[in-house]
DNA sequence: CCGCATCCTGAGGGATACTG
DNA sequence: CAGTATCCCTCAGGATGCGG
């Protein structure tokens, strides 16, 4: 079994307190997509750019404050582009870079394997919550 | 491409507001390999059996608390195994569960994803900073 | 229509000390 | 050595309102 990645990647190597330079690393990466709403905002676009207030009804229970920083964040990373046509009223549409489309395919696996598991995650749930 | 993922499984169909049970979904799976600790853990656990104190001096920027939060959740969804010898003093070894190695995979899909992009990343970020 | 600033609450998570 | 409980603080993130 490839134990090549986890602990020699996902590990810093050193004090993380201080969040040095470094290896850099997936945390930060891990930090984006961990984060409540990247995903589901990232999985939104991938059916095709999309203006600020259709992604703010599409994405269900997403605020208005966190959808701006949501967009913010991803396209800081190179995740999202953002495209601003100066009309009145203004119009601001948002698309998945190709970067960001290369982070689908990882993510599908996650996906996947959560659809797989997690009728076994909820029984051994169950299980460990009725043993008290 | 797949877009026949990430909004259909991602997203709830419906509010999320109340946590309805209907489709169970990933955004739990998200929660648990999201935070900041369930990964590092099940990594270093990957490389084999640990026992409480070896945990908490591998993973670095664990806290004695949180260590014993994540191994606790872990347990739960039954990716982890916990094993209690009742010797004096107690020795208590931590081990990965078939389940719990079939996650590694996937896992090492965003970790391989980062690794590979994580410098564009970088230059994305400081693109965007520069321009203010 | 879109974005930013302000305020406020609550969950996450660290430090510490006490039990078995 | 392993686990639990308490205290406290930081910050993600929701609500709202103004500005462009």
């Amino acid at each position: 079994m490839a134990e090549t990645g986890i602990d020699g990647t996902l590990e810093d190597r050193g004090p993380c307190s201080a969040g040095h330079s470094g290896s850099g690393l997936i945390k930060d990466v891990l930090a984006r997509i961990g984060d409540k709403w990247s995903l589901l905002v990232i999985g939104m676009l991938d059916a095709g750019p999309q203006r600020f207030t259709a992604l703010h009804r599409n994405v269900t229970g997403i605020s208005h404050r966190m959808l701006t920083h949501t967009l913010r964040q991803l396209q800081r990373d190179g995740l999202v582009s953002r495209t601003s046509y100066p009309e009145i009223p203004p119009r601001v549409e948002y698309e998945v870079t190709p970067l960001g489309r290369t982070l689908i395919e990882p993510v599908l696996g996650l996906v996947r394997w959560a659809d797989a598991h997690h009728d076994e995650i909820q029984q051994s749930r169950a299980a460990y919550d009725a043993e008290l």
